[in-house]
DNA sequence: ACCTATATTTGCAAACTACAAGTAAATGAG
DNA sequence: CTCATTTACTTGTAGTTTGCAAATATAGGT
């Protein structure tokens, strides 16, 4: 494992499968992993419009707006048009999308509880002050971890 | 960022658009994500065949094969029957494959290295112990972290 | 009313994916 | 040796995803 590139190439690819495994099929429904980021997303952030999620899951608009209304076909998501201006649709989850939002959550709360038992308690507080490092400086990079431009 | 799950899953989002964004135009030539993978991994490997490959990246060896003849149509990775079992194809990277790669190389550590300027010296130790960690774990964890099957 | 800008959707063509079937080479039983 | 079986990979085909360009709908300014 010589290089950081590698170390941070085998952690994100792990991650992917880790992804996959956990949400193809949750609650009778088959899910692709856009289609339960966006129910994350869409759980995550206050009203947000099609743009906003779209922007943060670096998603084109338009792959997006498909993306959506299979979910919405799927009576997971519901749209409805932002009052003050009519052009914006605010994304919300039915209750049966939060009920597989809830499920998803469940089950990747317990894969990381799985890969956590690998180490001491020590260890675990370490890794995850060092995820959140990461993330506020990844947030600081102007070079990178935003969706392209 | 109230819980553990929504830590990862942004952290992993990030590395998401920092590969893509790395690896798109690469000396000239187009690739995909997917593309890049394959070509780290081929040089990763020592004599790799088709399906170490294929199961190191969690791809169907049907679609893999698509993508690596692509590869070799680019000029960037050679396939060599393997000689005491001339069904298994051995993988390398072409001299250009190499300067792709080592290009991609690179321009990531440029991008880890940018992350990490936001960071003291001993919280970049850290966070590089944790991320070994973690890989760890993963490996140990039967549930999770390996493609489906 | 009219022009421009913004939010989202649709047309379309290219790329990606995976199941099933095909080919080629190795292995093993009779 | 020969024939059936298994393995490694490729190809046929069809469904899905993707993103550019164009269309639609609404807002805002003049």
């Amino acid at each position: 494992m010589e290089n950081t590139r590698e170390l941070f190439q085998v952690m994100t690819r792990r991650f992917g499968f880790l992804n996959k495994r956990c949400c193809t099929t949750v609650d009778g429904k088959e899910l692709s992993l856009v289609h339960s980021h966006i129910l994350h997303e869409v759980h995550a952030q206050h009203e947000p419009s099609m743009q906003q999620i779209a922007e943060t899951l670096g998603l084109d608009i338009t792959t997006f707006s498909r993306q959506v209304q299979n979910l919405v076909d799927l009576n997971l998501i519901k749209k409805t048009p932002y009052p003050a201006d009519r052009r914006i649709q605010i994304l919300s989850l039915t209750e049966a999308g939060q009920h597989v939002h809830d499920d998803i959550d469940r089950e990747m709360n317990l894969y990381l509880q799985d890969i956590f038992s690998h180490m001491t308690e020590f260890e675990k507080e370490t890794v995850i002050a060092s995820v959140k490092l990461l993330n506020q400086a990844m947030a600081k990079s102007s070079m990178c971890c935003t969706p392209m431009g």
